[in-house]
DNA sequence: GAATACTGACTGACTGGTCAGTCATTTATA
DNA sequence: TATAAATGACTGACCAGTCAGTCAGTATTC
């Protein structure tokens, strides 16, 4: 112990930092300024928690759970490591939330999106758009791909997942089919396999991960291509 | 983590090791009868390659590259850790030979098949019964799955995998689609994504990881909606 | 208004444990 | 006996998580 930095130095920092008078305040009631105090206290807590989490998305996606340090994401988000302890327990948890965070605000957008009454046509290019635009062409791709790539070593990672997200996204994928295929625009079978309306979606997430520098993808293409396959399969009446 | 080595006692069957067959799950085919010494060399050694693949992949498909532990690997094969390094340079080539001996094989099987000049249903067919028989329900869909998992963390490994594995499937796949166009079985645009093709069956390796055990998944039957799914989408003449 | 006391957010050196890879020694084989 | 194979204790690097200490800002006192 003793290792202090600045013990070299005679006590001079002590007394120069209380010789700053840090700039005369108008007197105010009481109340009111300690609420703002608190108040300024608690935004600049959430903003620290918002750098941690911006790093550790950074992080984690580069190099998948087990290899980041928690010393390169405090150092990104310029705090000491310490720091994080303050705002998460520990890695795990940072890596859970990080998930929460990204994918929670999902769920509504294409919850709504599914109860609305409208032609599989119409409804799938908006989910396509959906997907490409809030997905794929964001930070959020990189958190989806997070959960494929590490979520078997985290059961309750998966398990919450699976429970806030996934399962309310298959639910609305197939209350969409049910009645599509009520309509005859999708072969009934269809409405037992919503993962297959999914499916090229991951796949372009997993693909542009690792086989983009051999063999680019255009997904907004390819899931038009899906789609119309979907679309044609209808049964001919 | 489980610790199974608790061979602290005087049992210290060590000898043992050798006279252990050591089951018969191989990922080689026997080697036939040797005829010298130096044959008979070769040969154990290449069993004792064969044991060490075979613990490395209940090892990395249990715990993911980072996390498995080579101790655990040389239990696991009934070795000293030190042994491993007389048949692998380290633990990332290891890996890399894991992934090669399990799906180079995989890749003569899909092209031969794909040769073949006959209707999409019935390659279609063939080539799902093909994935659930050779890849769903093996060990080798814990390779893809590994594949996937970490192959963004070595690109030298996911090269490989593209180079040797993944670019012969595709190739395949368009080949067959190419012909299935030509004969009016399948839409044209169906030829830039063969993606498309596989796609249900990725996302079956990675739901059977990760959500299994809340919902679970009959493969084949997602496999054929797909397959119907496609087929139906030809042109209507 | 200035001096003093207090608070708690923040820091980063340190600890304890882990594990890939090495190598001197032991064991098996020719 | 000579050579090859196998062993496992050891080392050095690495890193999650801790905690004694610091200091800017706030409250209290005169």
């Amino acid at each position: 112990m003793a290792k202090s930095r600045t013990a070299s130095a005679q006590g001079r920092a002590k007394v120069t930092a209380m010789a700053k008078p840090r700039g005369g305040n108008a007197l105010r009631p009481l109340a009111t300024k300690a609420a703002s105090a608190q108040d300024a206290r608690k935004a600049r807590g959430l903003e620290r928690r918002d750098a941690i989490l911006t790093a550790a998305l950074e992080e984690f996606s580069a190099r998948g759970f087990e290899a980041t340090r928690l010393d390169d994401v405090a150092a990104r988000a310029r705090i000491a490591k310490g720091t994080i302890y303050l705002y998460f327990r520990d890695k795990e948890t940072l890596f859970q939330e990080l998930i929460r965070a990204m994918l929670t605000p999902l769920v509504g957008t294409i919850e709504a999106l599914g109860a609305a009454d409208v032609p599989l046509a119409v409804l799938a290019d908006r989910l396509v758009d959906i997907f490409v635009r809030e997905v794929y062409e964001t930070r959020r791709k990189d958190v989806v791909r997070l959960m494929i790539t590490e979520g078997r070593r985290f059961p309750k990672i998966a398990e919450f997942y699976y429970r806030e997200v996934l399962s309310h996204i298959i639910g609305a994928m197939r209350a969409i089919l049910r009645r599509a295929a009520a309509r005859g625009e999708v072969p009934a079978e269809l409405v037992d396999f919503p993962q297959i309306l999914v499916a090229p979606g991951l796949v372009a997430i997993i693909w542009s991960g690792l086989f983009e520098r051999f063999e680019p993808l255009d997904v907004r293409a390819m899931m038009k291509t899906h789609v119309a396959l979907v679309l044609a399969a209808r049964k001919k009446a």
